[in-house]
DNA sequence: ATAGGGTTAG
């Protein structure tokens, strides 16, 4: 009869069946015998070496013949957790046994990082110094400072920096303890630098958000003396950092690069390209895209969905969701996170709750904070806020996070629910996330109500702890250059020109019917007063800006570091049709398309 | 002789 195993599971059952009866038998020391016997023996578990290391030391077997002290102590570090190891190895290491370099490395192997670090560094002072193989072994799992600068050390005094891999190894364990600076001096020592050692150079400065660094980078790659060239994952990196810079021109290059070298087709570079398109607010860009890209994956339909949601158009990812299933690709939690985004910045409040019972029931999938965070905001559009203050405090199965009290706190102003903001500031504080945002968001709740004294309360109880509010800011890109406006901005060179021209839109708009939302100013100031401190918003300078600069026909491209406030909001809707221009507003969360007296995004106020 | 190590999509 054959076994119903396959052969491989037959060896591995054979070596997972004990062996107790070798491992007892009294081991003659020493003895060539006694160390191919050790040599040969697979892990053993922890109490059953435990009991063959006291047989060893009864018996009067130590100290151990070098190769089978070798053996010994491999032996050991397989069988035993590392601390344990650790002392075993601590007690048998001898200068008379000190085991082979081969063996030492697989001891490494077996052992935990700071473990093995100790044993690494055991041996050196016991004369074994350990090849390129062992610090190799190490780096693998190295992810604390002091580590990697020993390790870093060694790896110069042992003359390893020739070798590419080793040397990045190192770099990637600079990286993860955060010392960017330390990783990108490994790379300056690297005798050849290739492609990868300049990818997670890239990588470190990307994670230290040092955008415009990773930017230079690969004008340096694409021209400096070194070997390496920008390969895909170049590329990759590159338009993730474009991405978050919202540098369009330079993602187009990078794009354009990718194609010339042939790395246009791969599916991870073209993902990349739609979130940047997508991030960058060109909807249509990223869209041609994805439609020109054959084998769709998950992520590709994913990014291509929240790159809707983010633009606002809900309804597109709907249908984008919709076709996705069609074709066979399952969604997942992130292609949800998508969807239900979509549904909440767009204002569809039943389609997002059907995704959310299809994610649960239909795909059995539990939902993550992100995906709460949606439903919380569907919930205050809705107006079912103490309804969705329940669902944070007892249904949620995963701790809520300052995200979502933020939404609530949103929801709070928006419906004058002064009671719950209160309560919700509460929980961002306990979360120790309490921002300038939140705290005039509560203020903006009272405002809302008309209860100045609170309102004042609150900007004393600002001031008291010290909480700045950031001021404002948008800002104009024209022919790549960057200009900067805030509130009451009068540091540009062409203000005069600006703020004529911003009077001049004011009287279009009124004329229009456009009116001012005092709501948004938060002083107590009276009506008349308030309609100046919003007439002069960073944001309708920098229209204003626009408008006098710009070639008509031409989208008008903002950035702003805040939520774009009601008033504005108002102004550039009615903007928009009146000049018949189109406005992309990019906000911390979105981007606001303003077309024709509309605007994409559904935000409720 | 044996053994080992790096970057990457939503």
């Amino acid at each position: 009869m054959t076994s119903p195993l396959p052969p491989s599971r037959r060896a591995t059952a054979m070596a997972l069946a004990p062996r107790p009866s070798r491992a007892l038998r009294p081991v003659p020391s020493p003895s060539a015998a006694a160390a191919a016997l050790l040599a040969s023996a697979s892990p053993l578990p922890a109490s059953r070496f435990l009991q063959l290391h006291a047989h060893l030391l009864r018996t009067g077997a130590t100290p151990l013949a070098p190769a089978a002290a070798s053996a010994f102590l491999s032996l050991a570090a397989a069988s035993l957790p590392s601390s344990r190891a650790l002392a075993v190895l601590r007690h048998h290491l001898t200068p008379a046994s000190v085991p082979s370099t081969f063996s030492c490395n697989s001891i490494l192997r077996s052992l935990s990082e700071p473990g093995a670090l100790s044993f690494l560094r055991r041996m050196r002072g016991l004369g074994r110094r350990g090849n390129a193989f062992s610090l190799a072994i190490i780096l693998k799992p190295c992810c604390t400072l002091a580590h990697a600068r020993q390790l870093h050390a060694n790896v110069v005094t042992d003359g390893h920096l020739r070798d590419a891999l080793l040397a990045t190894s190192l770099m990637r364990s600079y990286a993860t303890c955060g010392a960017g600076d330390s990783a990108h001096k490994v790379f300056d020592e690297m005798l050849v630098k290739d492609a990868v050692a300049w990818n997670v150079l890239i990588t470190c400065y990307a994670r230290d958000k040092r955008t415009k660094d990773t930017l230079r980078l690969f004008d340096e790659m694409k021209g400096g003396e070194s070997e390496a060239r920008p390969d895909e994952v170049t590329c990759i990196l590159l338009l993730q950092a474009c991405t978050s810079l919202g540098a369009l021109d330079f993602g187009e290059k990078v794009w354009e690069y990718a194609v010339e070298h042939g790395y246009g087709g791969e599916l991870k570079v073209r993902n990349s390209l739609i979130t940047m398109f997508t991030r960058c607010g060109c909807v249509e860009k990223a869209y041609q895209v994805f439609c020109e890209t054959p084998r769709k994956s998950v992520v590709t339909w994913s990014a291509m969905i929240s790159g809707f949601a983010a633009n606002g158009f809900g309804e597109d990812a709907i249908s984008a969701f919709e076709e996705m299933n069609k074709s066979g690709v399952a969604p997942d939690a992130q292609t949800f996170t998508g969807v239900l985004s979509a549904c909440s910045h767009s204002g569809l409040v039943d389609e997002g709750f059907r995704f959310f019972d299809m994610m649960r029931c239909e795909y059995q999938m539990m939902p993550n904070v992100r995906h709460y965070g949606c439903i919380v905001d569907l919930m205050g559009r809705a107006g079912l806020l103490d309804e969705a203050y329940q669902l944070v405090v007892k249904e949620m199965k995963v701790a809520p996070d300052a995200t979502i009290w933020r939404t609530l706190l949103g929801a709070c102003r928006v419906h004058g629910h002064v009671d719950l903001g209160e309560k919700v500031i509460g929980h961002l504080i306990e979360l120790k996330a309490q921002q300038a945002g939140d705290y005039v968001l509560l203020l903006n709740t009272y405002a809302t109500v008309g209860d100045w004294v609170k309102v004042a309360e609150v900007r004393k109880l600002m001031k008291e702890n010290g909480i700045q509010t950031t001021p404002g800011c948008t800002t104009v890109e024209l022919n790549g250059e960057l200009h900067e406006f805030i509130a009451d901005d009068d540091s540009h060179p062409r203000k005069a020109e600006i703020y004529g021209k911003l009077d001049e839109i004011n009287r279009h708009l009124r004329i229009a019917g456009y009116v001012p939302n005092v709501s948004s100013e938060l002083h107590d100031l009276d009506s008349e007063g308030k309609e100046c401190a919003l007439t002069y918003h960073s944001e309708k300078l920098a229209i204003a800006f626009a408008l006098l600069v710009m070639p008509q026909r031409r989208p008008i491209r903002l950035a702003k570091n805040l939520r774009v406030c009601v008033d504005c909001h108002n102004f550039t809707k009615v903007f928009s049709g009146v000049y018949n221009r189109l406005v992309i507003v990019r906000d911390r969360t979105r981007f606001h398309h303003f077309e024709g007296g509309q605007c994409s995004c559904n935000d409720y106020w």
